[in-house]
DNA sequence: CGGATCGTACGATAGGCATCGTAGTACGGT
DNA sequence: ACCGTACTACGATGCCTATCGTACGATCCG
């Protein structure tokens, strides 16, 4: 078999299950320009992303501590490959607790930065 | 003719213009608990009500400041009609920005307290 | 005018959080 | 074993905010 998949890497990390998503919590997390900036570009490419594979005006501290706040809201899957941290966006969990929300809000922030030119 | 609507009042409020509302700032208006149940009522009601018709497990003053946090994200529209405050969804300016959006997040709220039973 | 109702303003408080820097851990490669 | 890379943990800092209570302003009714 191809194993594409470099195993997952013996460290585990916290996810809320599906049904502990809440709404206010995803909300929080995206209203925050860099998370909602991150979820963006991770929509966008439709493939895991690494940490530092985004252009964030943050230091990686900071980084950190946003990626944490989307896994722990819901919003992404991070799982650990080697010493990378990949990203993925939990796009069926969300679409099925929140029907078309996260499309919209894609939409939404799509047309803003059309409007404003701010990215 | 039926005056139906008391006259505005003198004093008035600021509001963002339509162009103003950013992404962020509704997002972050709605992802507070208090806030989303007002906003769901409103939707609900579809007309427009006062402050005090909202039964809030909070007091007056942060009543008060809940209000003005969705009014200056550009949420909701207050007007005062004598001694009473008027609040009505900004829904054709929200529509217009981002569109479908509220309806998103309307029905996402909707499943989550039936999820939940909360509300 | 007097009183009642509705909402505001202001100050205080406590907790949350976005940010940073530094020091450290985990992993892969040489 | 050693080094480099990727990310984390921890502590500090300063700001934002949700909450309250009390005192006040605005409006209406009698």
């Amino acid at each position: 078999m191809t194993t594409a998949a470099p195993a997952p890497s013996s460290r585990a990390l916290p996810h809320p299950a599906r049904e502990e998503i809440r709404l206010e919590g995803v909300l929080h997390a995206l209203s925050d320009p860099v998370r909602l900036r991150i979820v963006r570009e991770l929509a966008a490419e439709d493939v895991e992303l690494t940490c530092s594979q985004f252009d964030l005006p943050v230091t990686k501290s900071t980084t950190t501590h946003h990626f944490r706040v989307l896994r722990e809201s819901g919003v992404i899957r991070q799982t650990y490959e080697g010493t990378a941290k990949m990203n993925g966006l939990r796009r069926s969990d969300l679409d099925d607790l929140f029907p078309g929300l996260l499309g919209c809000l894609l939409t939404a922030a799509a047309h803003q930065s059309l409007r404003q030119g701010t990215g």
